[in-house]
DNA sequence: CTTGAATTTCGATGCCTATCTAATTAGACG
DNA sequence: CGTCTAATTAGATAGGCATCGAAATTCAAG
């Protein structure tokens, strides 16, 4: 995912690229007719359009000698989409309603825990609200676990510790990842 | 425009600070914590925190000595609109009704003009077409005009002055712009 | 099959910038 | 006021990439 977008990102990042997307959007041009608009040389804009096409941005059109490069507009959009839907997130929130109410009471607006909740079932939701922080399938140091809990509580020992308890987070040598929900979603003792 | 455009391209176009937007997604977190989680120094993680701040996207909190840097979603989303409103643009249709008929006859499905209407006012719907290609408030060299206009017919000389004689685009020097489409809409004698 | 035009591929060069270390600023705490 | 911590700034180095000229490719037209 974060790989095609930034391929997606670098393709734009350059004012020869981004000009000829401009240009294409107003018409199919070819190679030579971009040369000169932008001026430089066939073989460098024949650069910048290969580095659009990867990324299915741009597509040809050829007719007699001459290639014409038109802008998909409909691929521009879809990748401009994908921006946005990172963007939005989850709010600040909980699992359920019963979680939200604690939450409430021990969590700040500004995503401070404000004190380790010593009740099991209350700790519970606290530790379920932090495993927003790490995504199934990923790898984490346990510097990393640390950084995420670290904006959230000073004791990030501690918490840590009690995420693996809970069998919210599997250990094994120095690596850390997400277990699969269902594994501590209903039960799970420490 | 495309000068703001491209440097928001250039802020997201590197995987350092693509992944500092992720790890900003997920909730504030400090410079240090994010120079643990990709491996950097500080210094580095500065730098480019400086830059998504020139863009917008990352604003700062200050608690005691640590800074907290936070993603801020609107300016994000706000960008990522721009890159959409550019994308639909005008379709390849005409002005009104009575252009689009005119049109129907002289252009083809993807955009080449078969022949240049002799009727003048025939020629003036094919005119105006044309126009979509050239922005207000813009300046083009010849070349660019002339490019424009070949990936439509081959013959831009004419054509172009043509344009100028409907006093759509103006020349001056070696210049050329668009002209108010109220000073040529109606009237209009070559 | 040959010629010519439009484009792409290749290899080399130079600029931009990501990254580091070292030094400096700014705030917290005795 | 010193000291400690977090962060920024400054300066230097290295790697990536945009650009070019030259050569190879593709394709249409005789």
């Amino acid at each position: 995912m974060t790989e095609t977008l930034l391929e997606f990102f670098k393709a734009l990042a350059h004012e020869s690229r981004l000009t000829i997307v401009g240009l294409l959007a107003q018409g199919e041009r070819s190679v030579q007719q971009l040369a000169q608009a932008l001026a430089l040389k066939e073989p460098t804009v024949s650069h910048h359009l290969a580095i659009l096409k990867a990324q299915g941005l741009v597509t040809v059109r050829a007719a007699g000698t001459t290639r014409w490069h038109a802008l998909d507009r409909e691929a521009l959009a879809a990748l401009a989409q994908r921006v946005l839907q990172q963007a939005p997130a989850r709010a600040p929130a909980a699992a359920d309603a019963a979680d939200a109410k604690i939450l409430q009471a021990f969590v700040t607006r500004d995503g401070t825990l404000k004190q380790i909740p010593a009740a099991r079932r209350k700790r519970g939701a606290v530790l379920r609200w932090l495993m927003r922080d790490f995504a199934e399938g990923r790898r984490y140091s346990e510097a990393q676990i640390n950084a995420a809990i670290q904006s959230h509580h000073w004791d990030s020992a501690t918490l840590r510790r009690e995420l693996v308890g809970h069998r919210m987070l599997a250990r094994k040598d120095r690596a850390y990842w997400r277990r699969p929900e269902a594994e501590w979603k209903a039960g799970g003792e420490a």
